[in-house]
RNA sequence: GACCCCUUCGUCUAGAGGUUAGGACACCACUCUUUCAAGGUGGAGACACGGGUUCAAUUCCCGUAGGGGUCGCCA
């Protein structure tokens, strides 16, 4: 059997992680069985749907290059022929017309709370002569959902779920209006898109329930279930607004890399072992829904921004830099010049391990691309005072003899220029510093000095030396 | 309230009857060192509780407590 997984989000809101790892899952599970990865967008609300959520939905998929295989459905778009099924449902005696207004089924509720009976639709016009039909109301149609036995639901990562029919209600199929509600669409669209298998948020759990009970009346094999638990926030509740940015794009605005977003949501209620750094082809070599866990995740930004961290350390230079030009040409209000990004270039290896993010990054790199004179912050400005200019200057002395502008050149020069002043290193490097970053942060100062070029070093140098007053 | 699901360090997790209960993040020390990171070494830190089953339970069963989810003409 061929593995079809999909992912079906409701554009109503923006993708978030909760949603991202959804689709994550979904696709790693067709990627480890060669099978398909469909998207399928469930608009069946089309008072809530947004064209905004749905352009989210594409970006936030691809930004974390979780590609679907063929067009993306619109379930707004089957509506024809949900209906048709709805119809063809009632013909058979499997369904029936409601005439219970929004107002008393809102009513039979409240009741029902008050008398602390389960608050279920009671089946009033279950057996009841249409001929009673209040003339002012447009029916819904209902299914006629079995009403003893159990529905027992084979979840792939729960294991077996026992339900009672009688806890289920007889769920609206054909809402007044005449279309199709989600219940009733997804079970058409499952089937019709011959979706394997369904990996899902494990609040659909007793859904499955009642959408197994349709697909038995349709006649129809239901999708292998496997209902992930949900995502929550680092106070243990259930992720919302509170909790912050949700919106995978803002994560990516954050500077994380998708890499990063992807393995940490792999690792949240998934596991392989102890392993933790999990590229995406091993993530596919080793994926199976049994290494799912059961229990609710919390989410961690501390660990996400570690792993991301790390993520940044191995990745490729020239993928780094062309994340980094745009937030540079922001942080800068120009793009950099390709000699600007020449020293980027070289730099980048004293640059990685000290950002944990891509716009920690920019901004670490930024001194790279300022004009001369510097202007220093707060705390370099402190370390030039007129003993380290006059030390500085000396220092720009020797440098400027300097053959050989290599570490090993630059750094045998600064340690000997140091101990012939019966100074530590620190007192030397740090007004060099200074000068050249106008920070007392930054990457090995001799590495700074060769990817800034001798040029530029001896021009940033001689800025505070020439200030000796 | 009814029904369903869950419960190992603070967090993410390994474990699938007998382990010094392992790893990662965070935290603390030390180390490296021109700053800050990164790296290295070490440390503290968990089987929710109560009953069973068993020679033996973190592991199996049943309760309790706690957490979560669902009960829409939303998806």
């Amino acid at each position: 059997m061929t593995v079809i997984t999909r992912f079906a989000p409701s554009p109503t809101g923006f993708l978030h992680i909760g949603g991202a790892r959804t689709a994550l899952f979904n696709w790693l599970y067709a990627r480890h069985y060669g099978g398909k990865f469909l998207l399928r967008i469930e608009d069946t609300d089309r008072a809530r749907s947004t064209s905004e959520a749905v352009q989210a939905i594409f970006d936030g998929l691809d930004w974390l290059e979780l590609g679907h295989d063929g067009e993306a459905v619109f379930q707004s778009a089957g509506a024809e022929r949900h209906a048709a099924l709805a119809h063809q449902l009632l013909a058979a005696g499997k369904a029936y017309h409601c005439w219970c207004s929004p107002e008393e089924l809102s009513e039979m509720r409240e009741k029902a709370r008050a008398e602390g009976r389960p608050m279920r639709y009671d089946r009033r016009w279950r057996d009841r002569d249409p001929a009673e039909a209040p003339p002012d109301i447009a029916p819904v149609i209902r299914f006629k959902a079995p009403t003893d036995g159990e529905t027992v639901i084979e979840d792939l990562v729960q294991g077996p779920v026992r339900v009672a029919n009688e806890q289920l209600d007889d769920m609206i199929l054909l809402r007044s209006d005449g279309t199709p509600t989600y219940m009733l669409s997804v079970v058409v669209d499952d089937h019709d898109m011959q979706v394997s298998h369904a990996i899902r948020g494990d609040d659909h759990l007793t859904n499955a329930a009642r959408q197994t009970q349709l697909f038995l009346a349709l006649d129809w094999q239901p999708p292998q279930y496997a209902h992930i638990p949900l995502i929550h926030g680092s106070d243990g509740a259930k992720l919302s607004k509170r909790h912050g940015a949700l919106a995978v794009g803002a994560y990516a605005q954050m500077g994380v890399l998708a890499q990063a977003m992807c393995n940490y949501l792999l690792r949240l209620g998934w596991s392989h072992g102890d392993d933790e750094i999990i590229s995406r082809e091993q993530a596919i070599e080793w994926f199976e829904l049994a290494s799912i866990g059961r229990s609710p995740a919390r989410f961690d930004m501390d660990k996400l921004i570690s792993l991301n961290g790390s993520y940044i350390r191995q990745a490729e230079d020239g993928g780094l830099i062309s994340l980094l030009q745009p937030l540079l040409a922001d942080l800068l209000e120009k793009a950099p010049d390709e000699a600007q990004l020449q020293r980027l270039e070289i730099l980048l290896p004293g640059l990685k391990p000290r950002a944990k993010n891509l716009l920690e990054m920019a901004e670490n790199a930024l001194f790279l691309f300022l004009q001369r004179p510097l202007t220093l912050d707060e705390k370099s400005a402190k370390l030039i005072t007129p003993e380290s200019r006059v030390m500085m200057a000396e220092l720009l002395t020797e440098l400027e003899a300097l053959e050989d502008w290599s570490e090993t050149g630059l750094e045998t020069l600064v340690r000997g220029f140091a101990d012939s002043h019966s100074l530590k290193m620190g007192k030397v490097a740090q007004p060099l510093r200074a000068s050249m970053t106008g920070k007392t942060i930054s990457p090995s100062i001799f590495d700074v000095m060769i990817s800034l070029g001798r040029e530029e070093s001896l021009g940033r140098l001689s800025d505070i030396a020439a200030q000796t007053p």
